[in-house]
DNA sequence: GCCTATGTACACAAATCGTTCTACTTAAGG
DNA sequence: CCTTAAGTAGAACGATTTGTGTACATAGGC
């Protein structure tokens, strides 16, 4: 996550609109999604006036796409540059829940899911962008598999970052928190594509 | 899926509104998602005057729902009800692409998935029936899995319900056909869950 | 052949959307 | 202190949204 900065409750309005009007979008955008949203109620939330939000995005569709980029601009980095975990562990990292927030919520939706869901425009860059995320997290996997040893580290990155959009789309759906159940096939996997007994 | 029966092209319009009205609902709800859909292209694709679909649908919100309880009603019957195959085959046989259109497209996303992200509301008679959809995919899949023998169906059903759904979400982020990533995880977890080479 | 269900055409209301406008205020740097 | 860049408030615009109202057409069962 990166520092929200979130200031004594009602941030001072003033100079900073810009920082502002994106922790207003990382906020409304995860809780009741992008078309869910509109400006003037993410400019309230914001305290910016609608002229100061469309002198920083020229588009509601730019502050979206701007919205994804900020969020997560390296892949989940605090468990893949983890350099204490062996690979193996690091694999395993991934599943297990952050401590953010209390146990009782729901992990909100994955943000580029939900954009890949809302926005219908393949084209669209927000849509490139959840394209690239999801590739990229895959990607990490499959390096991280590697290292590991994994017999078939890219299938098995694909498969890993399957479970992730799994579970993160069936807590959605059921409310329920679904990644218990895909760590414990990421962990038969793990199992099954690394060499027997190998250190990490 | 159901008889759609789409009739010569351009469907006379006429009595049978109702029946074209959810049609249409099946196509442009699937093809461009339900917010993005408009009253007036609902009418003007399934012909019908928007006066006549709100004599048979009181709100947008109920014509959602009702095309997602008309959608599967029963889940998954061609497969689950398939008394040709093992109950091992049938487990399998769901992560099989249906011959339906052509191959090159993409399977599009599944209509409850959408629905889950798409509708805000938890208390939304759609998002219900989304959930309960899901639940109701697992809960055959376990019934299958303990008719296979499995050690611990219950388990074993809700992990494979969490691999079609990555499945679906990734397919869509990614504009590539994740199910035989989904079906090769699936065939690895029955041949754990199942005592060795039982029969079926 | 008539009666009634059902459907049509289309204008319209009310709300909400993204976006732009004008005119005013404030904060910070030199 | 004064200039200038940045932000403010809120009205308003045009497009689009869901949903209604009115007056008219037609198809089928009796």
């Amino acid at each position: 996550m990166t520092k929200l900065e979130k200031g004594p409750t009602g941030q001072r309005r003033g100079r900073g609109a810009r920082e502002r009007i994106l922790s207003a979008s990382q906020q409304l955008f995860r809780e009741q999604g992008i078309n869910n949203t509109g400006m003037d109620q993410l400019c309230a939330v914001a305290q910016v006036s609608k002229r100061t939000a469309y002198q920083h995005f020229t588009s509601k569709d730019e502050l979206v796409t701007e919205y994804l980029r900020r969020h997560d601009p390296d892949t989940m980095p605090e468990i893949f540059d983890s350099a204490e975990l062996t690979p193996r562990e690091r694999l395993l990292a991934a599943f297990e829940k952050p401590p953010s927030v209390p146990p009782a919520e729901t992990t909100p939706l994955c943000p580029f899911i939900a954009a890949a869901v809302e926005i219908n425009d393949t084209d669209h860059p927000a849509r490139r962008r959840a394209h690239d995320y999801k590739a990229s997290v895959a990607a990490r996997f499959t390096e991280t598999a590697r290292q590991a040893g994994a017999v078939e580290p890219e299938q098995l990155g694909e498969q890993l970052a399957l479970l992730l959009d799994g579970a993160s789309v069936r807590t959605r759906a059921l409310d329920t928190d679904a990644l218990p159940t895909a760590a414990a096939i990421a962990a038969v996997l793990i199992d099954n594509a690394l060499p027997a007994e190998a250190p990490g």
